[in-house]
DNA sequence: GGTAAGTCGAACAGGCTTGTACGAGTTATG
DNA sequence: CATAACTCGTACAAGCCTGTTCGACTTACC
């Protein structure tokens, strides 16, 4: 089992491999929550023991998978800066945003089937941090709300981001005018509210 | 097969098992998507074939159990009244929407990968037809905005409810706050806004 | 070009599911 | 109380999935 040594000495083709199989856990677990590896090896125009040959078992893929796909992630939101206006930087990352979880599809719900929930609260820590220092920061200037917890707010977001690439999936939304409706209405839902409460 | 007939030819014994069942599968569902019907027959205190003697098949029971939940539900929401302001009506069919989904947890996501989707969004017409007509009634009487669709700010409420409903599953967030997070963020963002568009 | 690395298909074992069948026991209901 | 309805356990068939083993074939790399 050669695949063991260290990832430098793996021959090029079977570093293909590995990639390929990654690429069509991705996109086989993001159509269909509990895609077979028959049916992952073959999207992958791969035979089913080259796949165990890669990895150790469908669990172990699957975290692979969306190791994967978080790092092509965070490869794409590292590279906006928002250091600017906080709505308009909120803005751009809900762009960036949208088109990453409406790409990645039902991937996540697949992994949370099968990983223990720490590891994936762990993989996600890195965008649910970029979210949350924006709010913070956006709550330090003025520019949102600081009645409420910034965790809350960006897990709110999320939900929202979540939900409507799901709703977009079964057809009932376009796509096309969602991130601007998510905008418009988390950017509505963060603005700073009267002091005074409306309810005793 | 006696259970074939109509309802009321059924022995009292036998009503009450197929509501043991149709309790144990929503309790079972709502905590793993695909629990097998050998957990649910055992979380109901009955045999596998006593529930397969009232059930045609896995998925007629899922449907049964799916219908049954929302029927209890429509039941809890057809009381309230909503007639009177509506950012005060929102707040409470929040608060009782907040209720079913957080105990029904994850039995619609079990549905979902079951039953065919235009099954599941026929059941769910009734909800969602309340919350949409209250904020058509509010953007009419200028208390919400008109600027976004009423289905899709339905859809973000509901995505919300839904995703923080997981979220305290999982044990992120207390359930005691919650509600009320989300009426706030909710009415928040479902204010009027400003006419001018602060984007060209 | 030789060798080790990689791939392939087929096949097996083990497990879990669904749905059905049978026979015997229990209980409600008239 | 007698009967039909109901329940139960066990067992079976069929299917799918995972993970592993084997031998043979191809291919990259030194």
């Amino acid at each position: 089992m050669p695949r063991s040594t260290r990832p430098g000495a793996r021959r090029a083709d079977a570093q293909h491999s590995v990639e390929k199989i990654l690429d069509a856990a991705i996109d086989c677990l993001s159509r269909n929550h509990d895609a077979s590896v028959v049916q992952i090896a073959q999207a992958a125009g791969v035979g089913r023991v080259t796949l165990y040959g890669h990895f150790p078992s469908r669990e172990g893929l699957v975290e692979a998978a969306l190791a994967h796909l978080l790092e092509r992630g965070e490869e794409v939101l590292s590279g906006l800066d928002l250091t600017g206006e906080p709505a308009q930087s909120l803005r751009e990352l809900i762009d960036s945003s949208w088109l990453l979880i409406a790409q990645s599809g039902a991937m996540l719900e697949a992994a949370q089937k099968v990983l223990p929930p720490g590891r994936i609260h762990e993989l996600h820590a890195g965008p649910e941090q970029r979210v949350r220092e924006l709010i913070v920061r956006g709550q330090a200037q003025g520019a949102f709300r600081d009645d409420l917890p910034a965790a809350w707010l960006a897990s709110a977001l999320h939900h929202v981001l979540k939900g409507t690439a799901a709703d977009v999936r079964s057809g009932a939304m376009t796509a096309e005018q969602a991130p601007e409706f998510i905008a418009q209405i988390t950017l509505a839902a963060y603005a700073p509210q009267p002091s005074c409460s409306n309810r005793p």
